[in-house]
DNA sequence: ACTATAATTGAGCAATCATTCAAGATATAA
DNA sequence: TTATATCTTGAATGATTGCTCAATTATAGT
């Protein structure tokens, strides 16, 4: 059987560009969540029929997880370009959780949302197993991230060797989904804001101490 | 016009219990959410049938109404006892944050679930305004109720009297919520525990005797 | 036992759900 | 052009959705 990409006659090229329609199925899907977008509101949002989209993208399940998939990979892109922008660790995590407080975070201006990852793990937990599972892969590596961003910063004499970095990146985890939450309620943009500060300087409890006099460099 | 509890006579009496079927609603929507549960499902749930439930409450959406406000309720009252179990409030709310942090932390011996309040308002916060309304309300009040204890804390000494007690209580929200969320991660029972000492032991930074940090945030 | 009142039932409703597939459209190679 | 391969379409599928209501059953007072 000869394949598409291997077939010596070319023919018709797709219509619809992959990645933008992912990220039309992200807009619909982080808004709406899985049981809540009805086909019928996925060919509007994505400007395709039925047919395109299964042969896209195999089901509803499929083009979920691929979108999902999609924004969990933008979401670390996000988190590592807090990470690399300053030179220490410590404040840009203390930096990004309060960027995430911020009411216009996106480029688009849009309003802060609850995390796309937790919404899906909350909804499907105890209905679509497959999906859940996919949310907590996600979790566990972004948990990674942060845990490995620690370690460099423990490396760097920002935190006390002693600390437990693996413990550390979970209530860091905590906090991002306890912000973003929270972020669905109509909170005041300044409350919110401030909520990102409190976060922040959780962290200040875990730094270590830098004494500017310190008579034991050790 | 004769009401029926005017009427001089009597008829057949309810065969179910409003509260007790409440529960049963409760317990089906907590775990798959508003949009997860279809009335086949709510009927078995019940052990009703379509015409008694929308004659008991009116629709799909009154049921979950009902079934929302009536765990909000004992959320509150869960909270309240661990307020009344302690002469202090802030070791109350650090017991309250390590209790919210167990894997059993019911009586039925229920694992740690995400919050029911939380869940319906990720979920519907774009597909149904009125639940997702109900639900900021229910935080809100929550808020209240921890903005009054830390009052009272300040009353008795145990924060600052500069404590922003408004702000202090949306931090402790999203403790809350974030450990409550990650719970439905397949996180080990430890490591959960972990992160509700953790969660806690923010509180300490935020009290009156030895604070730690310079820079009181509040 | 009889009557009035209320609670419960479950078959059935129109609408919507996710999905399929035969037919048509379009681009490339020969 | 013609043939071939691929993409797109949208009507139609059977299943399921939330919900209704006429009929049935059960209770209490007379």
């Amino acid at each position: 059987m000869k394949r598409a990409d291997e077939s010596d006659v070319m023919a018709r090229h797709a219509r619809y560009d992959r990645h933008s329609t992912l990220k039309k199925a992200i807009t619909l899907f982080w808004e709406r969540g899985y049981h809540g977008s009805s086909l019928k509101q996925i060919e509007q949002a994505l400007d395709m029929r039925p047919g395109s989209i299964y042969a896209t993208f195999g089901s509803k399940d499929g083009l979920f997880s691929e979108a999902l998939a999609t924004y969990a990979e933008q979401v670390s892109q996000e988190l590592q370009s807090y990470l690399n922008a300053t030179d220490s660790i410590v404040e840009g995590l203390q930096s990004y959780l309060r960027g995430i407080a911020q009411t216009q975070n996106d480029l688009d201006g849009q309003p802060a949302r609850a995390c796309m990852i937790v919404k899906t793990l909350l909804e499907s937990s105890n209905t679509h197993p497959s999906l859940a599972q996919q949310a907590r892969q996600i979790l566990v590596k972004i948990q990674e991230v942060l845990r490995e961003a620690l370690e460099v910063a423990k490396g760097r004499g920002e935190l006390p060797a002693s600390t437990d970095s693996r413990r550390l990146a979970r209530l860091l985890q905590a906090q991002i989904i306890g912000i973003r939450s929270i972020a669905e309620s109509d909170l005041a943009p300044h409350d919110l804001s401030d909520l990102g500060d409190d976060a922040a300087s959780i962290l200040e409890a875990y730094r270590l101490p830098h004494n500017p006099r310190s008579d034991n460099p050790g």
